[in-house]
DNA sequence: CTGGGGAGGGGGCCC
DNA sequence: CGGGCCCCCTCCCCA
């Protein structure tokens, strides 16, 4: 399991990088676009993908034994697998709101947000359960309940009925929040779309645009080196590299990490698997970002990309 | 060239 | 509507 270890500093000191790295200010991102997300291959008859973290036998066993028939959502006391506790929850100085909730009608009905063909959850078979058992994944619950690559804090206690997107299936507590999501499947050559004044770049719906708007505030400014950040949990993420707190620490090497996307990176280094293959070399690596890497390298060094890539 | 890690950014969802 | 949180992703650096 993962935890988070309140207060463990430094437990695996590295050289530290010499101030923040040079960036460069059109830093490419692919996730500007609008992905196609398994709800809507749901919605396509695409296969659902497999949730590749019950690798981890702490899960799997917790799982597969109370959930069969219901995605591998587990059952459990307070939502929680009582063994496998996710991070969040006992994460210091945070709100106790972070429940699984393995009642919730979404984890049932929602899968994975994969669309990438390179990602493990559209390669893996049953054999990643039979493969190697000395070296899983281990994993923060919160993980497992990626519908959409969102949080899955919900309310245990929270009854009440649903309101449900006819569009993809996902529901909500609220119809204004049903109402707000309905927004996101617009076109964004609808009249409804809306322009950033700033850089010019459309957005389905003024929340959407709205919360475009605040990456080009960066009213949050670290008081030690007076970089500013447009959210405060940047700013927060961002103090942690002065303070040295590393709150998310891996079960399996007790490494700490300061963030979690980045422990979640170095639960990938412990499978045994390697999920990204090279299309033209057959090559495979534990994460995306060395697949990545090896087409901008070696491979398709002076070769035509785009028939080995699949976009 | 690959593997690993630090740091940061964007957008979606919930309350 | 705003704040908080989360996930995914990328860039960069280094061994």
């Amino acid at each position: 399991m993962c935890f988070p270890i309140p207060g463990l500093t430094k437990r695996h000191p590295k050289k530290p990088h010499q101030g923040p790295p040079p960036r460069t200010p059109t830093m490419p991102r692919s996730f500007l676009v609008k992905k196609i997300k398994l709800d809507d291959f749901s919605s396509a008859g695409i296969a659902a993908p497999h949730y590749p973290h019950f690798d981890d036998p702490c899960v799997l066993g917790q799982t597969l034994s109370g959930a069969v028939g219901n995605l591998g959502v587990p059952e459990a006391e307070e939502g929680f697998i009582p063994h496998c506790i996710t991070s969040s929850k006992y994460q210091v100085g945070k709100k106790s709101e972070g429940k699984f909730d393995s009642s919730d009608p979404d984890y049932t009905q929602e899968q994975d947000d994969y669309s990438d063909p390179d990602s493990p959850q559209s390669s893996l078979s049953a054999g990643y359960f039979s493969g190697e058992t000395a070296v899983t994944d281990s994993y923060s619950i919160d993980a497992f309940f990626i519908s959409d690559g969102r949080s899955r804090r919900r309310s245990e206690s929270r009854g009440g009925q649903r309101h449900i997107c006819s569009e993809c299936g996902k529901t909500y507590a609220t119809s204004s929040n049903l109402s707000r999501h309905k927004q996101t499947h617009r076109s964004l050559d609808s009249k409804m779309a809306k322009k950033c004044p700033t850089c010019g770049k459309t957005y389905v719906s003024m929340p959407a645009l709205a919360m475009h708007i605040l990456t080009h505030n960066l009213k949050h400014k670290c008081n030690v080196c007076s970089k500013a950040f447009s959210r405060p949990w940047l700013l927060q993420g961002h103090m942690r590299s002065h303070t040295g707190e590393k709150p998310f620490g891996c079960a399996h090497c007790g490494k700490a990490f300061a963030d979690r996307s980045n422990l979640r990176a170095h639960m990938q280094t412990h499978s045994a698997f390697k999920h990204y293959k090279c299309k033209r070399c057959d090559k495979t690596f534990a994460l995306k970002s060395y697949l990545n890497k090896h087409y901008e390298s070696a491979c398709f060094k002076g070769s035509d990309h785009e028939c080995g890539i699949d976009s």
